[in-house]
DNA sequence: ATCTTAATAGATACATTTGTCTATAGATTT
DNA sequence: AAATCTATAGACAAATGTATCTATTAAGAT
């Protein structure tokens, strides 16, 4: 629903590497534990986020995980470009891959806002919000306390 | 991304019903072919709207499926909650079940108003206001044509 | 050089979603 | 009553998404 799976282990991680990166390099191993994600799986989605050049890896000692560029340069939908094949969020509720404002769906003009709430969302937030908002608050990012 | 394949053909399925049901059932060979849903598999998600009291079955000849009450009377929520189990549009956007507005992850606030622009949609949208877009054009639900 | 650390890669396994096939039950027409 | 029509049900199959395991590669530390 809305997101996947994968996709969103990809923002959890990305978030994480955000908010802590700036001190050096993040491990997967810490990744993983910190934003409970199977540890072999999130090695996957980090190579996938690499290949993008959203992420640096560096191999060894010191090693780990660093953003490729500002943080402000980051969006969400890089992010969920980079793990989910047809990100693009969908231009018709219907599926219908010939819809547009010209021949559109029953519902298109309606479901035009939604989309464009999302579409704009995604587009116009970076992982510099969430480094902001990480400094508001004590705690950091929250995710291993899932319940 | 946004919505599952089943719950796409539910929706489909219904808008059809919705927009041609007034003059008796639909047949689910029909609308297979009208809203290119393989029909075994169309079958199974009609069973589904139903079970959820949306739509009414009817055996034999002539039979087929109808609007189980009326159309203002049957959100997009109510289909999207028939085929996906846990449908209500995720309150958190990292998926971290405890995110609320006391205690909000890092996108919280900004991803509240995607959420609730979507929220609203679904709850707000019926397959009356399906049927009055169809009114409005020759054509009608255009399925038929995927590319 | 050797050891340790950590990412990379590929094979494999499991779960869920999506789709198919076939037989049965119920309703209408003749 | 028989034939036809259409939904229902359950088993099965394929595809995709999610997860694990193991060996390898690359870099820094000693």
């Amino acid at each position: 629903m809305i997101i996947s799976q994968t996709a969103e282990y990809a923002l959890r991680a990305a978030a994480c590497i955000a908010v802590h990166g700036d001190s050096g390099p993040v491990r997967a191993k810490d990744l993983s534990i910190e934003a409970t994600i199977p540890q072999t799986y999130l090695s996957k989605i980090l190579r996938k986020l690499v290949e993008a050049e959203l992420l640096i890896a560096t191999k060894g000692h010191n090693g780990g995980f660093t953003l490729a560029r500002n943080a402000k340069k980051i969006w969400i939908i890089d992010i969920l470009n980079a793990v989910e094949p047809q990100m693009t969020p969908r231009q018709c509720i219907f599926g219908w891959r010939a819809c547009n404002s010209k021949k559109p769906c029953l519902l298109h003009h309606r479901w035009a806002e939604v989309r464009n709430s999302f579409d704009h969302w995604i587009k116009s937030t970076s992982l510099e919000d969430i480094k902001l908002d990480a400094k508001k608050v004590s705690w950091l990012t929250n995710f291993q306390k899932p319940e």
